[in-house]
DNA sequence: GTCTATACCACGATAGAC
DNA sequence: GTCTATCGTGGTATAGAC
């Protein structure tokens, strides 16, 4: 189809999805209106429905992508076989990087779960219950190899992912402390929590 | 003054904040509406505004209430002087109960900041910030003590915090494990994670 | 592809009767 | 203390011109 004058579709999909990241994780899902959006991204608001469906499913599509891409940074920077606690290492240290560079989407991820109808709910639950599987099995691992002692891996799972992403309410590049001290101390406390 | 037919304000001050605190945490301040609260309670949208300034000053009164008594129950439930390791375990369990039994206003506490003025802001982060420090001296002691090996205190009370309030995203009454089970493998896990 | 214009509805908050 | 009625605003989403 031929482009008429105005018509920039490739960089106003990404700007939408940019804008409404920014605004949703700064003000929240149901306080940021259309219009917002729209002003963001430099067009009237019912220009954004060319690109979304609706609403819900533009918080829909960010959560997907996020969580997806989770899943593959993961898969890719996975390494071979090894002892279960250098697997926890890799993962915490894999989980606190991914999740500072990303914080915007981290945050709508984890806090606007009821803004979603209930089939896309339980989309993004089972993109997140895979992540947590990712942890349980290297817990189990080390249990079953002896150096690790977790009486239930599934708590334990659920107990180390949310200190390890709560790094991401506090944490300030350029504060107190670096990325990689912030890293080595919680990789630490991670191991501890867990060992044997 | 003489009561009017219809007047109880003795049962709607406190029915309001009940159902306010109930929608808020179910939906997202943003997401509810005073007429929402207002069928709750069984009374006309205007008549909250006997009891309430506005409706984010009602956001502020439930945040205050709940940190207050937090810290109130803490300091009612605080053991006298006695090894780091134990006021830790008592800390921990403390956390966990409490949280536990009031998952609605734990819940708006940690995810609705974003909607309070900057005045009222600065009040709760100040209230938090007490509560945390309470944590932050118990590891203090314990690493002065050599009993623990915390090399930033500062950082291990939030991790241990965060962690521990994540048990009311998943922890259901009457799930696989009981509360007391629950509660024991998080003790064991936060004493080892400052263990030296 | 984006615009203007608008349908339709809900919002927070207030005024004044009872 | 609660009611009804309403003000002024802004919400999501769509229709049709360009």
């Amino acid at each position: 189809m031929a482009r008429k004058p105005g018509s920039r579709a490739e960089i106003t999909g990404p700007r939408l999805r940019e804008a409404a990241l920014r605004l949703f994780a700064r003000h929240g899902y149901a306080a940021v209106s259309m219009r917002q959006i729209a002003a963001e991204v430099g067009v009237q608001a019912g220009a954004l429905y060319q690109y979304i469906d609706d609403k819900q499913g533009l918080l829909f599509d960010l959560m997907r992508a996020h969580l997806e891409e989770l899943l593959a940074d993961w898969a890719a920077s996975s390494p071979p076989a090894a002892p279960a606690p250098a697997r926890l290492e890799h993962f915490a240290r894999f989980h606190i990087r991914f999740h500072l560079t990303r914080p915007d989407a981290v945050f709508i991820a984890y806090m606007e779960l009821r803004n979603l109808s209930p089939a896309h709910f339980a989309v993004i639950e089972a993109l997140r219950r895979r992540y947590e599987d990712e942890l349980e099995a290297i817990l189990r691992a080390g249990q079953e190899e002896g150096s690790m002692a977790v009486p239930d891996t599934k708590l334990a799972a659920m107990a180390l992912i949310a200190m390890l992403t709560g790094v991401n309410t506090w944490f300030r590049e350029g504060g107190r402390l670096s990325r990689e001290r912030v890293e080595d101390i919680y990789v630490d406390m991670v191991r501890k929590a867990v060992a044997g």
